[in-house]
RNA sequence: GCGGAUGUGGCGGAAUUGGCAGACGCGCCAGACUUAGGAUCUGGUGUCUCCGACGUGCAGGUUCAAGUCCUGUCAUCCGCACCA
């Protein structure tokens, strides 16, 4: 019987898209597991072989747990606003609107032919006016409660994409998506406050089945630090200069401070800073450069003393000098800081360079004019009057209770995180949905009114200072205040590609629900998304997003879970067959159409779930491939073998019943190779044995059924097993059934071993001993030898140990 | 610099609590069959000085026993990167 996988797949596929088999029940009584995949880009090369493994991976997740008696949401959709589309439509002039519809239908096409088990039904794009209605609504919601907010601010400035880009979209200086240049540009943005979610970000994740690295990863990027602010007075002015610091047992080491190039106190207080001319050139120079220059870490120290100006450290009444330096940032803590050349890398560097005092107040290190001492851990305060003698730990505390006391400093937590910059010049993607008037300010456009439409044209390319396309559209900007009735502007940015990301899996719950994300009811019940799979490159942008979306969601009693995510699993990388990243450039790019065409759906699937560890990047192999296409081609001449029989046969259960358990807790833990490694070895002891019983295919090819949908399928409606293989259930293994009658233990001789030995699994240990110590080759070995000690481990092994 | 991983045959990779290193697949070798195929089937395949040794990046250590635990070290990859 031959095997023609295309048309077994194509009669499945266009039965389960027809039928719609993997639609998720309404029925609320019954269990629930909501699994989700990252939906894709919709790019022009279509899909990538790294999308089918995250995807393959859940599906058979997704397939076993229906067997298994629950009811499955596992949808799909399109995350198709963004620049790529966009720079195609400006490039190709060909609206982005139709280029996407392109893309949609061409990745619809691609996920379909290898076979996944997605509810269709639940389809969503984000470019979508009835989905974006949504993600402007929840922006809105955001606005009125002050979490969006307009700002002047430095951006990271894309020279070539013409758009201000977030700092998670800046790699090494250039810009992510282009690898441009990116400089430092004025602009006034939307922002969104994600820095108030901050600290529940981290302590939340405690709770989460998260993979441990998306934690850890999460928690370095929101960056939470404990330490203190201080108040320093300058001499002979009102003014008080704040800093923040870790290390406020260091304060009596404090020898000099520094403010970053945008202090406010430059122009404040300009005309008592002598040599201002110099302080400013310094300030035009640190603006030239980038934010990737500014931290390079190899640099050395720059920096200008203010004359005129100098500060009086607080706990001694020391006069110390001030300077200016890129080496603070404005972003993080005050813009200014103490420095302690003696405990701080930094600081020590600087003070080296303009020749300031080094003072140690913590003794344990070297010599602190050789390099600076910055251990917390050991060491001990010194010349600190009050806190002398003390452990770090404590003087930091004993510190901080003495400024608070005096009123001139107080415990600070800060954070790396920063607000998130929510504006694009862009025309491809959600208008943000506010108008300005002269009198009222930002007004929202009322909900009513949403969603505020793409308004359309053909001229989508941004204007010459990075103006938004739909600035130029002024019949669209003009409009009346929704507040007062005069004349008013639209805002004409538009939101980034992640706002649409943020929320997407709440609208697959009830996407056809025009009068609100998704009722209520249903939320409930979906929600939180048991098993999320993606890429770890979404751990600090999307992942993050989505998850203070939800919490502000929750905050205002939409969702009613404070997290989006239960779980949180993460797929290696699938690298070209020459082990490097998969790149057009590279020329060792697979695609996924071709593996279908050449193998099948089937195959290609089993060999991405065969490759390698899930959560490991791996190479491609074609010969790989064809491994198992093979194995796939044995699966089905189990046909010629079958015999009449149901069950197992008899000298055949243990094996049966060993390899349900094995492949049932293998897929569970996303050891999909081990699991497929179980069946090949399974196949290959059936092929010996020569014959199959119906009981033995049927529960091979159940087990084989999330991995291989359509050949089991087939092999199920040719066995005649009744129904549907999808609607059976999931085998049961007996545990009893999974132990053997008789085990091999080694014997060895002092750790090396010397023999094989078959004995009744059940055997106590001094039988075990007997028998090993009566073993022909033991004896010999250990004649004349003196036996000093012999240790059993049950059912595995007999170590004697001679001299 | 900080954080996180990963180092096992020719290759991808297996190996509950320390307990037979190399499952499964690829490749390779030999044979069978043949309507000469992207075949298929059967057997073999860690290394060597092959009656015995040696083998999980490297060097030590703990243990009856170490891929697994401890100390040190090297290499590669990823993330962050002057965060006071």
């Amino acid at each position: 019987m031959e095997y023609n996988y295309k048309q077994i797949e194509k009669k499945w596929q266009e039965k389960w898209y027809k039928e719609n088999t993997f639609k998720a029940s309404d029925d609320f009584t019954k269990p629930k597991f909501y699994g989700l995949v990252e939906f894709p880009y919709p790019s022009g090369q279509g899909l990538h072989v790294g999308h089918p493994r995250s995807y393959t991976a859940l599906d058979i997740i997704a397939r076993k747990k229906r067997l298994e008696g629950y009811n499955v949401l596992y949808p799909m959709g399109w995350d198709a606003f963004g620049l790529p589309t966009e720079n195609f439509a400006i490039k190709n002039k060909i609206h982005p609107k139709i280029v996407t519809e392109n893309n949609i239908a061409n990745f619809k096409r691609q996920l379909k032919s290898i076979g996944f088990s997605f509810d269709w039904t639940k389809e969503v794009s984000t470019t979508d006016e009835r989905y974006y209605k949504w993600t402007q609504w929840i922006f809105l919601q955001l606005f009125k409660r002050g979490l969006a907010y307009k700002q002047e601010m430095p951006i990271n400035w894309c020279t070539s994409c013409k758009v201000g880009l977030a700092n998670e979209e800046v790699v090494n200086g250039v810009c992510e998506r282009c690898g441009s240049e990116v400089v430092q540009k004025n602009k006034s943005q939307w922002m969104l406050k994600i820095t108030e979610y901050a600290e529940r970000l981290i302590s939340d994740l405690e709770e989460l089945d998260y993979i441990e690295k998306v934690k850890i990863q999460q928690k370095n990027w929101i960056g939470k630090s404990e330490g203190a602010e201080v108040d320093f007075k300058l001499s002979g002015i009102d003014y008080t200069l704040t800093v923040y610091t870790t290390r406020a047992d260091t304060l009596f080491g404090a020898t000099y401070m520094v403010v970053s190039p945008e202090h406010e106190l430059l122009t404040k207080f300009a005309d008592k800073i002598e040599n201002i001319d110099e302080v400013r050139a310094y300030q035009v120079e640190a603006a030239k450069k980038s934010e990737f220059e500014r931290t390079e870490l190899s640099k050395e120290k720059t920096g200008v003393k203010l004359q005129g100006l100098s500060a009086v450290n607080p706990v001694n009444n020391k006069e110390i000098p001030l300077f200016i330096s890129d080496y603070v940032l404005t972003s993080y803590g005050t813009g200014a800081i103490m420095a302690v050349p003696a405990h701080d890398d930094r600081d020590w560097e600087f003070a080296k360079k303009f020749n300031l005092p080094i003072i140690e107040v913590v003794a344990g290190g070297e010599n602190v004019q050789e390099a600076a001492f910055t251990d917390i851990y050991s060491g001990k305060m010194i010349n600190s009057e009050f806190l002398n003698g003390l452990e770090v730990k404590d003087a930091i505390a004993k510190m901080i209770a003495y400024l608070e006391e005096r009123g001139i400093g107080k415990k600070k937590v800060n954070y790396k995180l920063r607000d998130w910059v929510f504006s694009r010049q862009r025309y491809w993607g959600e208008p943000i949905p506010l108008i300005y008037c002269e009198k009222c300010g930002w007004v929202p456009v009322p909900e009513s009114e949403l969603p505020l439409t793409l308004p359309e044209t053909d001229n989508f390319e941004p204007g010459e200072n990075g103006e938004s396309p739909l600035a130029k559209m002024t019949d669209w900007v003009n409009t009346t205040c929704p507040c007062c009735g005069g004349k008013a502007q639209r805002e004409t940015d538009t939101m980034p590609q992640w706002a649409g990301s943020s929320w997407y899996f709440l609208r697959y719950i009830d996407p056809e629900n025009d009068s609100a994300i998704a009722a209520t009811e249903k939320l409930n019940y979906w929600l939180p998304v048991d098993w999320y799979n993606g890429g770890m490159e979404h751990t600090t942008l999307h992942l993050l997003y989505s998850r203070f979306w939800h919490k502000f969601l929750y905050d205002i009693g939409v969702v009613s879970t404070p997290e989006p995510y239960a779980k949180r699993t993460s797929h290696g990388m699938i690298l070209g067959e020459n082990g490097e990243k998969m790149s057009k450039s590279r020329g060792n790019v697979v695609n996924p159409d071709d593996m279908v065409e050449d193998f099948g759906a089937d195959t290609f699937r089993t060999y991405e779930m065969f490759i390698g560890a899930f959560d490991q990047s791996t190479p491609w192999s074609i010969n790989g491939v064809k491994g198992c296409f093979r194995f796939i081609e044995r699966v089905w001449n189990l046909q010629d073998i079958l015999t009449d029989e149901e069950g197992y046969s008899t000298d055949f259960e243990k094996a049966m019943h060993k390899t349900i358990k094995k492949v049932t807790e293998d897929y569970d833990k996303m050891k999909f190779n081990t699991a497929i490694a179980a069946l090949m070895a399974l196949i290959n002891d059936i092929y010996k044995k020569g014959s199959i019983t119906r009981g033995e295919l049927k529960t091979f090819i159940t087990l084989l059924n999330p991995a291989a949908p359509h050949l089991t399928e087939e092999m199920w409606e040719r066995a005649n097993f009744g129904g549907c293989l999808n609607e059976t259930d999931w085998p049961k293994y007996d545990e009893a059934k999974c132990v053997d009658d008789t085990v091999e233990i080694v014997a060895q001789i002092n750790g090396k071993v010397k023999d094989k030995i078959m004995i009744p699994a059940d055997i106590s240990r001094e039988e075990m001993e007997r028998v090993a110590l009566e073993n022909e080759k033991i004896v010999a070995l250990i004649e004349g030898k003196q036996v000093l000690k012999v240790i059993c481990v049950p059912g595995k092994l007999v170590n004697i140990v001679v001299k």
